[in-house]
DNA sequence: CCGCTAGACTTAACGCTGTTAATTTCCTGA
DNA sequence: TCAGGAAATTAACAGCGTTAAGTCTAGCGG
């Protein structure tokens, strides 16, 4: 009998549109400024659904938080695809990260810039999907360590361990992408953003070459 | 008759009071898990009677980023005091700030990390203290400027403007230190602080020379 | 065709939160 | 001594995330 196959494929319809609603909502308005009650009457059904679905709010906003990075690590291995040359290749990969940070602020402000401290669950910690091994800011990160090792095989790279060259090239990028989430331009006066990211990019990349 | 002056005294001592209990629970615990009922519990006072105080939580928080960015502040300005040539300068200043973050990291993340948007005030910009004009951070910032001014003076700078530089400089620690304080060391393979630290500060460095 | 069970869903509630309105307590100046 | 005003409190509101208990119903075995 389908009927099995069919309430599966009905839960997880259900499933999806909680999913879909949260996203519009967190990205609208923000994670903590949006209630489980909120998304409930969206979807039109009492808050306590939800928790059939998801262990607490958190989980919703990881799932979100992976689709939204499994996003940026196609991005970027998309170009990867291109065969640039090694040090364009690195260039437009932190382009990609950076406008990728700037078009999905809610999301990036979310995975990067909230400590696993504040986000509340502390619920301890049985390894699930949590953790940077395996996901997808992990395949991210990947990239740029891939990038920065192509770099050195092709010799232009400085005296420097490519695991510490990558998480400079990423401190830079993130610090950029975040601050111009952060601090509004009405709060301070930034220039032309364009500029400013190409600026950086230049800088950091010209501090790793020799 | 001094009574006037003696209850102005006691207000301004409870107000430390507050401010005192609030930063310690908000630098063990973080904002957003610290409640005015803990606060208030703490100085042995009802809830109410700190919005006799502080026109809300947030005003509380504000005033406690303000005086740890006046410390960060003047230990920016004390390293310009200690006349180092221009490059080196840039660098211990770099050294501060990143130093400052990580052993300020709650109220770091709280000034530098959290989007006016979510901290819920939007209790229309009335430009009180809010704002960066004239802020401590301000001042912090203007360290940096003025340090890659006295670089471009030196003749050590490449072409770039200082305003961009300055920014290009900040992004780029302020990254570290942000993902330093966020991405717990069990998250994600950093080596070791301490010369990643140094590698951030001599990439960016170097690629802002000639 | 009927009764039952498993799953989906809801109602009611707990214990929090930041904040406000109304009220009480206390001190001082006349 | 007493009025006035400042300081502090009590009670309450509206919201939050989450859980326990209860209801409803579709689809199965007999």
């Amino acid at each position: 009998m389908g009927t099995k196959e069919r309430r599966d494929r009905e839960r997880e319809a259900l499933r999806g549109e909680i999913l879909a609603v949260a996203r519009d909502l967190f990205i609208q308005e923000g994670y903590e400024r949006v209630s489980m009650r909120r998304i409930a009457e969206r979807i039109e059904y009492s808050p306590t659904t939800i928790y059939l679905y998801f262990r607490d709010k958190s989980e919703i906003l990881d799932e979100i938080c992976e689709q939204t990075f499994a996003k940026l690590a196609r991005s970027m291995e998309r170009i990867e695809a291109k065969g640039l040359e090694p040090l364009e290749g690195l260039r437009e990969g932190c382009r990609t990260y950076i406008r990728f940070g700037l078009r999905n602020r809610h999301q990036y402000r979310l995975t990067f810039m909230v400590s696993g401290v504040q986000r509340d669950r502390e619920r301890d910690r049985e390894e699930d999907s949590s953790g940077f091994e395996g996901s997808m800011g992990e395949r991210a990160f990947g990239f740029l360590v891939r990038a920065v090792e192509r770099c050195r095989e092709a010799g232009v790279l400085r005296e420097i361990d490519v695991a510490v060259a990558s998480q400079v090239v990423w401190a830079a990028i993130h610090g950029l992408t975040s601050l111009l989430i952060t601090v509004s331009e009405e709060d301070f006066p930034w220039g032309e953003t364009k500029s400013l990211i190409e600026e950086t990019i230049e800088t950091v990349t010209r501090g790793l070459m020799r």
